[in-house]
DNA sequence: AAGCTTATGTTGACGGTGTCAAGATTCATG
DNA sequence: CATGAATCTTGACACCGTCAACATAAGCTT
């Protein structure tokens, strides 16, 4: 039932976006009472928490894949971590948009399962950094974990960008990009 | 009448979030009736865009006095630039996520009138970068609209690692735009 | 000055939301 | 078999945005 719930709301959750997505509806589609979910989650806000934790474990399956790979540059690999993160926020904007949005980290409201799934996925990416500083690919006169914040707040940038439609659109994913990789690596 | 609800709204968004602004504890604010703001505000949207409109207006003050400096050269006031944006983001958490949040860009609920101040504030970002681009502070082979973009997307995204609390937290700004300006400006 | 329009305010009502309390039911375990 | 935990149900409460209908005041036209 709980499995149920996950996978009816994160159908809602892409339907109607994350504000359209209420326990009543949900309740509605799987068939149950208004009040039964409230035995498998808490809260509304622990319901999210765990469709956001299923985010990032896709992401993480994502991205696992492209440094599985031998055969690219570590470049290459650079290039492609980006357009897919990119991608992946793209093609999944209300997903994204809780995982990283201010509904659930605003006031310290996400879950310590949440957690647990989240921060170690900022700690990727400053190990990511570090590594390329390494090898040479960024600049290694700059704090790590700075730049592993800076990177990623680029990436998390155009991200919203393009989720909120603000000034940027999908027709442009390659070339930003390919932008951000000229920038943060060295030639 | 107008400007009352205008000032009381702001004040509630800056104490009960964007998510905790009723109409009702508005117009109770006020002293009106529930339905009063209505003859004002067609909707709690046009409301929230005349209030992300005033937030454009107070950035675009403080952007405008760090370019009429003339004692101070072009990184110093690009690396300005980057930090008075940063800061006023982190200042005014509430009312950046109205101005650049999902709430009012999602679904091009914006107003007329929104769109008349935040369009121009983007295009203000591409000059820049076009200025930048031919004084020789970043690189001019990187095409300009795309390097706004990016740009722009960086400064967005710690503004809102910032302020969504994510991974980054106020002490760590000074640093991070140091950092930012490390990689955008030629040596 | 009289009348009409417009702006501005009011109360009542509707459907929606999250959530709690109190029962009802099922089911496994002692 | 009995007890207790897990699960689901209905009822209720306090919010919310918004519409319709009505009241009042101001100001303009004739």
């Amino acid at each position: 039932m709980r499995a149920s719930l996950l996978k009816s709301a994160e159908e809602l959750l892409i339907e109607d976006g994350i504000e359209g997505l209420s326990l009543r509806k949900l309740a509605d589609r799987v068939g149950v009472s208004r009040t039964a979910p409230y035995h498998h989650f808490k809260d509304k806000n622990e319901l999210l928490c765990a469709i956001a934790e299923q985010g990032f474990h896709y992401w993480r399956d994502i991205a696992e894949k492209i440094f599985e790979q031998t055969d690219t540059s570590i470049k290459q690999k650079y290039q492609q971590f980006v357009l897919e993160y990119i991608q992946y926020a793209a093609d999944n904007p209300e997903l994204y948009d809780l995982m990283f949005g201010r509904t659930i980290w605003k006031q310290n409201s996400a879950t310590d399962s949440l957690k647990g799934v989240a921060y170690p996925s900022f700690q990727f990416q400053v190990e990511l950094t570090r590594k390329w500083q390494q090898q040479g690919l960024m600049s290694s006169s700059e704090n790590t974990l700075r730049l592993a914040q800076v990177a990623w707040s680029t990436m998390h940038g155009i991200a919203r960008l393009l989720i909120d439609g603000i000034y940027a659109d999908n027709s442009h994913i390659e070339e930003m990009c390919q932008c951000v990789v000229n920038i943060f690596t060295l030639e």
